[in-house]
DNA sequence: ATATTATCGAGAATGAGTCTCAATTGCTAT
DNA sequence: ATAGCAATTGAGACTCATTCTCGATAATAT
């Protein structure tokens, strides 16, 4: 599998557009691990690297990512988008606790299918979903308000 | 099946909350008819009923009524919420096109089943889930750029 | 090297949603 | 009915995420 930095400079060509410092910075930021994080945590994180780029520069540069596919809008929380990276993992989604608001990742192949054949069923040519999963949590269950 | 108005006046009156006439005109509308629909939309409906609702009291009672079940948050577009009652309706999912931005609702019950093993598999207690398929619909299949 | 064009950063602007507070309304007890 | 009181409303101020503007800067082409 092709590092993404590659897939970002040929999506970048592909665009006539520049591969700039900023927007390699910014990417190599967002695949530094792997949580799911909002715009202002990745202007910290890139602060704290000695990284100054503008906000501006940071949410022109995160379209661009989503766009490319490399990365995910996940939720709005709080008011705000939600990302993670999403090349170079299996297809996953999410479990949100209501209680303590923790999210759980999971994977499930059976998803995948029901996903395709309601697809089908509406002459749709399917090319991703997104599925939520709203519930208590194992700690949180019982104590639910 | 009770009407929608008395599930809303027990839910307020459980809060210990009163059943104002503002309250109701908004409900009455927000079930007058079964399209998404964004707080923008339903102000201009209630004043060509000629009703005057402040925005502030409507995006007050649209959190209760969320609150209540009698509605749901469907999704984030083009910057702010829609959304659809759901009260009296079995529970459906929607796919989306990428092309015309169409929506299209869909019930599949296998889906069901596979979300409560899901939510088993993690000892979760499922309250609920929203799933959106993404993709191009009939018409715009071939036309994607 | 010079011209051209994309990009950047700073800060202004936008827009959804929330908050404040004085005026109003609807209950409740006389 | 009337008075007292708490809940509600509406107008507009406010917040905050995100986008836009535009002059300065940097990368590419001639
Ligand atoms: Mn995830
Ligand atoms: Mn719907
Ligand atoms: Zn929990
Ligand atoms: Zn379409």
């Amino acid at each position: 599998m092709k590092p993404e930095i590659d897939v970002f400079r040929e999506f970048l060509a592909h665009k006539g557009m520049r591969a700039t410092p900023e927007r390699e910075a910014i990417l190599a930021e967002v695949f530094a691990n792997h949580d799911h994080f909002d715009v202002e945590e990745l202007i910290m994180r890139l602060r704290q690297n000695g990284q100054r780029i503008s906000r501006a520069s940071v949410y022109r540069t995160m379209a661009l990512l989503v766009e490319s596919g490399l990365v995910q809008e996940v939720y709005v929380e709080d008011g705000h988008m939600h990302y993670e990276h999403v090349y170079g993992h299996e297809h996953h989604c999410h479990l949100r606790c209501l209680g303590c608001r923790k999210i759980i990742e999971f994977r499930n192949g059976a998803l995948e299918e029901v996903e395709q054949r309601i697809g089908r069923d509406h002459r749709f040519e399917v090319t991703g979903h997104k599925l939520e999963i709203y519930g208590y949590c194992p700690e949180c269950r019982g104590q639910k308000k």
